[in-house]
DNA sequence: AAGAGGCCCTGATAGC
DNA sequence: TGCTATCAGGGCCTCT
């Protein structure tokens, strides 16, 4: 489910909801996600006050009392779960609420609080959990590009990236050590808006187009923030809520539909690039 | 160094 | 109904 937008939309409501509290018990139930998580994960968590919840790119950083940093991606499938207990400070599943959001498969990972539980599901298992110590979190995203919102993602760092690279600009703003946060849907709509091909080569992009890569980034991850993000296979926010950007699509999932610029008459299409799909306007997307 | 491609995994859907 | 193939919002690793 989850580009910069969707992992934002979770942090904020994690933030709202468990910052303050502390863990009281925390069962693994299936180790083996991207990476395996080590016998010690419960207990180093337990007793840990949250401090706050953060969010860089896709990745959830909760800030612990003990000066770790408990690192949540979901990859492609995960999500996160909130349940309420019925009765406070009695900690076993059997109080918990069946929340009829809670999926009944694939639930791998679950953080007791006294009056909730936060449960990791991911049926694909590509997300992982990672615990750093807070004095290496800058060191952890040393290599990542900046986000789309930093000031250090401007027409000129684009430009001068993009220059004598041979790979698509599509591409290009999947890669992680480019810009961070961007995914495969957000490429397609950031694309389209910017009116350029998926498959254009990062060198032939003049400094216009840049500008418009820029202006269009920031747009479209921040309209999609602001709706709550995508809701596509069935993502919802932890509280059960769909988000609503999926209606905005210009492009994704619109094969074969036409263009919805006033006065394009082109179709659009669907292309594999790189073993992702790319969705663009056959007219107007240059 | 840059770029292409494979791979990790389950589930939904389409086509026969 | 039940098979098989294809495709999914990510990112790491290897090979050339």
């Amino acid at each position: 489910m989850p580009e910069l937008p969707e992992v934002e939309i979770v942090k904020q409501s994690l933030d709202k909801k468990i910052k303050g509290k502390i863990i009281k018990k925390v069962i693994v139930k299936n180790r083996n996600l991207r990476f395996k998580i080590p016998l010690g994960f419960e207990n180093f968590l337990k007793n840990q006050k949250i401090i706050k919840v953060k969010r860089f790119s896709k990745y959830l950083n909760l800030f612990m009392s003990n000066k770790y940093i408990c690192i949540i991606h979901l990859g492609m499938s995960g999500t996160i779960h909130l349940v309420q207990n019925k009765k406070k400070n009695n900690i076993t599943n059997m109080s918990f609420y069946n929340s009829p959001f809670l999926p009944k498969k694939h639930n791998h990972v679950e953080i007791f609080f006294d009056n909730l539980k936060l449960v990791y599901n991911d049926p694909r298992r590509f997300g992982f959990f990672e615990i750093i110590d807070y004095k290496i979190l800058d060191k952890r995203f040393n290599k990542f590009g900046p986000e789309p919102f930093s000031p250090k993602f401007n027409s000129n760092y684009i430009f001068s990236f993009l220059k004598n690279k041979n790979k698509n600009i599509k591409n290009f703003l999947l890669d992680q050590n480019f810009v961070s946060g961007i995914g495969n849907i957000y490429a397609s709509e950031i694309l389209y808006l910017s009116k350029i091909k998926p498959d254009k080569k990062g060198r032939l992009l003049k400094i216009e187009e840049c500008e418009k890569l820029e202006i269009n980034s920031k747009i479209i991850l921040l309209n999609a923030i602001k709706k709550g993000g995508s809701s596509i296979r069935n993502f919802k926010s932890i509280i059960g809520k769909e988000g609503n950007f999926q209606k905005n699509f210009k492009v994704y999932q619109r094969e074969g539909l036409k263009c919805k610029r006033v006065k394009c008459n082109g179709i659009i299409t669907k292309k594999n690039i790189s073993n992702r799909s790319s969705f663009f306007c056959n007219s107007c997307q240059k």
